[in-house]
DNA sequence: GTCTATATGAAGATAGAC
DNA sequence: GTCTATCTTCATATAGAC
């Protein structure tokens, strides 16, 4: 899960060399997107970051303005993305089961780490997050796309049943794929999503 | 989720009136439990439970001596009672799968709010909680169970999507039905993770 | 059993030197 | 861009009166 980067020096004009702030930035995010994982949002500190990245407090600060705004940054683009497969499965009035919930696979797929914080549930990162955006209600839509018009409660279960199917199958798959998800992985969590979600799609 | 409590008033031999201790204790990890759930371990402060108890915090120190203990009373019966799962699945050679998916829907059915807050994956209360206990054992044992002897990954990833099938659905049935699981829904939710972990079983 | 008051420490955040 | 030093707030936990 950790990216190797490579940090180049940058010669200034005035002679100053040091590492841009850019890859510092994206460096401080990789730490957080890892520590908010294993220990969730509210279980780790400034001072965890820093001392991984190998820093003080008031280096990390210089970058974000506060904690919440490193959660944000971790968070913006996958919301983004999620908020858009919330939008489309809402409006074609019966999308496609397959479609969505690989949508979601690649979704995960494509932001392993941040997906997986934001996501998994972490209830801290949930309640301090869901004052701006608002992850759940995503979901729940999603799922009620999945169980169709006038659902059954049976047929709600199984919805919810796959979109957490989707999630847990891919994050596992990505552990054990050492983060790459292979086609056949992605075909295998689909059908085993498509099989708790049961008949008619 | 809240369970009303009627809390006599005792009389003791010298006069004096008052909740019993053991009253008073429930009430707490009543309270507990539901925040744990909502903001997390980590995120939920004494204050906030003391709060909700209309107490101060002085007072919900006499009855635990820390928050750590709170935390170790409210996961204790659950945590043994998935234990207990874990080793009977493992015990077995090919334990049927509809008996080790159908123990973990009543496990959770019977504890609901704390099975939720313990196994519902909040990082902290994970983190804070494995130092002494081991859930991810015990759920990677019951993975490796339903997966049978020398899995292919494919199916390794059905089996850890079966159980997280039997945690979500059970959670959401609880929610649709205020509490109580209907023998229908029970149903629903086993089928629905059979469908999940495909052929064979 | 519950209160008030307080000790102690950790965490988020800022100021200003380098 | 990073450091040290410091402020402030809030949390866990304790002490002792009632």
């Amino acid at each position: 899960m950790t990216i190797d980067i490579h940090i180049p020096v940058v010669k200034y004009a005035d002679g100053v060399s040091t590492r841009t702030a850019s890859e510092t930035r994206a460096k401080i995010l990789d730490i957080a997107r890892e520590l908010f994982a294993i220990q969730g949002y509210a279980g780790t500190s400034i001072a965890d970051i820093a001392t991984r990245l190998g820093a003080t407090k008031g280096a990390l600060y210089y970058h974000f303005k506060s904690k919440d705004q490193i959660l944000d940054a971790l968070v913006a683009e996958p919301a983004a993305a999620l908020s858009l497969i919330a939008e489309r499965a809402t409006k074609h009035p019966g999308p496609p089961a397959t479609e969505v919930l690989a949508a979601l696979i690649d979704l995960q797929a494509d932001h392993p780490a941040s997906y997986l914080a934001v996501y998994a549930g972490d209830p801290s990162l949930l309640k301090e997050y869901t004052r701006r955006h608002n992850f759940e209600e995503q979901t729940d839509q999603i799922v009620a796309a999945l169980a169709g018009p006038q659902p059954e409660p049976a047929r709600l279960i199984r919805a919810r049943i796959a979109v957490t199917a989707v999630k847990e199958g891919t994050m596992a798959a990505l552990v054990l794929g050492h983060g790459h998800l292979t086609a056949d992985m992605r075909a295998e969590i689909l059908a085993a999503a498509l099989g708790a979600l049961g008949g008619s799609a």
